[in-house]
DNA sequence: CATGAATGAGGGTTCATTCAT
DNA sequence: TATGAATGAACCCTCATTCAT
């Protein structure tokens, strides 16, 4: 009874731990740099024992893609409790000028993702990443929307685009300042619409 | 006489041939999925005789890069025969959004290339691809201060990281329209400067 | 039960028979002409599989030299059992005579793998055969002592060194009878001190 | 007329420089570890025009074997102007201790030749380093003989045999005092008979 | 479920040798 | 004869995936 119960819990915690290192381990390395072996011990898990959880290495760069939705839910759930809208915009550029230092070393975990998801031949998954920045681009118009900020598509592709252009620039010339510069601008942006 | 300048000249014209081949498909593939037998076919190159050219595949990335830095060159000459710092910066997204539909099929061939050098261990070509964007940076901040626009770098990276995440985002979501809206909305905001 | 047990024997057997194989083959061909493919079929294990016991060639060569040495630690431990150390040395002598055919074919397995390894630029196993016979050199060099012969150091030198001569000659020759006709001529000369 | 001279001059100084360049870059490195292009670069030849003085490799590698009995050649040549066969064999010693440091950084060069040379499978070249080695064995019995030591073919076998394995261990053990301390014993052995 | 071991299909690279001029 | 360029066969090594227990 309780033995079974506590294997599942325990392999419950296998998926997650898992999962969680691939989400690491895939934005720090990249996906095509990145062996099973790397995610495996990342997550102390013998290399044939990710099989029972994963299938294949791209059901885990799902997971980790998933990881990323997760964390981008949690993040609009939390600027959701403001009541204006600015105040949410603002709070998100906020979040991400809090991680300039990861910005700068490794890019946005989704927008480097999709980069090179982009690159595969086979379009397995390279919707799939898009789907994660669509669904920010979403969440962003429906702010500017409620905001009752005219053209909020266009608003959102603004915004989002320079954050995706601000990380991938601080990655590439792994300055940090870079987001501190880009988010400052798009605050005193937001204040000014 | 002709013959051994004959020689010479297509000697030199199969390693034109192959740093555009490089170009090209690590462009489309990525560096990681791209194999030297791919660049080899599309530049009608035997592979064992890619090594008389570039001794390493790092080699050949490099050789893709400056191709991609030429390429710049080439366009910002072009742009300095306008009078006008405005104009130039103008001709610049103009050009962008001419390569909407590219930038939708593998995104911007330098951002891309810098997001995937900067996920290696081995720090040998990670300052490479950024060392291209900061010259497009430097470029674009000589005619923000000629224009006497006041802090021209911030406008300067503003510019350059729209262009970045726009082209992202436009291969991200397989939407060339992301160029265009984003572009637009450049073209009157330096009208607006 | 035992299967698990039955796994982890026939997996360090397979370990077992690829290091056997190693010192084998690479006594006969020597490091640089033997294949990775030669030493797997030599152990009967599938090439790729190598790599789960080994990770480079160079692994492999240090567990054959690691193999030479064992078998001259068995030899030295038989010696041993005598109770004069003049015996012990005489009984060394004659183990070298025992290989000879060995010899001529193929020379003294630690002594023809230093000459090759020191043609290496990079130090990288330089000194692991230089090692196996420096013990060689220790081993004899503590006889003499115990024997009470003066300068016990210079009479290991030259006994064994006489050794790596007359394998070297013998191999060089194809003669196995170099072998025997030196061999002797030690025996005569360790009667004689 | 004198063109052609010049020409013929100069290309057999050409294949002079490889068959040098060969002998001493196949001491150091080894026949594996050598490329062509080493010789060549070593030779300061263009790497297409090795083949018209040598049309393998393997015929460097025996004109470095001969490049190596010449060396003997003048060895003997010198060492036979001594009146007294005991002064001839001591001034062959001495010339291998003044080769101590060479030695120690890189074998006897036709020792170390044959030992890779026999590791080959097909037989093409295995005997000629042999043959070098007999030739310097039948000079040094000879000088036994007119000596009139008893039984001079085993006492050239005994002295050649403790040049190749103190030339061997002074290598492996990268130390040159091998050579001056058994070098000197030879010579004690020599006064004794 | 767990796990060490097995497998095989490439990928990058080297190099002796040959070719074209 | 001279020479840069060309060629292709091999080699070492990696790794996603599967197997046996």
């Amino acid at each position: 009874m309780t033995n079974s119960v506590d294997r599942r819990v325990r392999a419950s915690q296998k998926r997650r731990r898992l999962t969680a290192a691939a989400a690491r381990v895939l934005h720090e390395q990249g996906v095509e740099r990145t062996t099973l072996a790397d995610i495996a011990r990342e997550a102390d898990v013998p290399v044939g024992n990710v099989y029972y959880y994963f299938k294949t290495k791209d059901e885990l760069v799902q997971a980790a893609l998933a990881e990323h939705s997760a964390h981008l839910d949690e993040l609009t759930a939390e600027l959701d409790r403001s009541a204006d809208p600015r105040d949410r915009l603002k709070g998100l550029v906020s979040a991400w000028m809090d991680q300039r230092e990861t910005a700068a070393r490794h890019g946005c975990p989704t927008g480097t993702l999709a980069v090179e998801l982009d690159k595969r031949a086979d379009g397995t998954l390279d919707a799939e990443a898009g789907a994660v920045i669509r669904r920010l681009l979403d969440w962003t118009a429906a702010q500017f929307r409620t905001w009752g900020v005219p053209d909020p598509d266009d608003h959102a592709l603004t915004l989002v685009s320079a954050y995706q252009g601000m990380s991938l620039l601080a990655n590439a010339l792994r300055d940090p300042d870079v987001m501190t510069r880009e988010g400052n601008r798009l605050l005193r942006w937001l204040d000014s619409l």
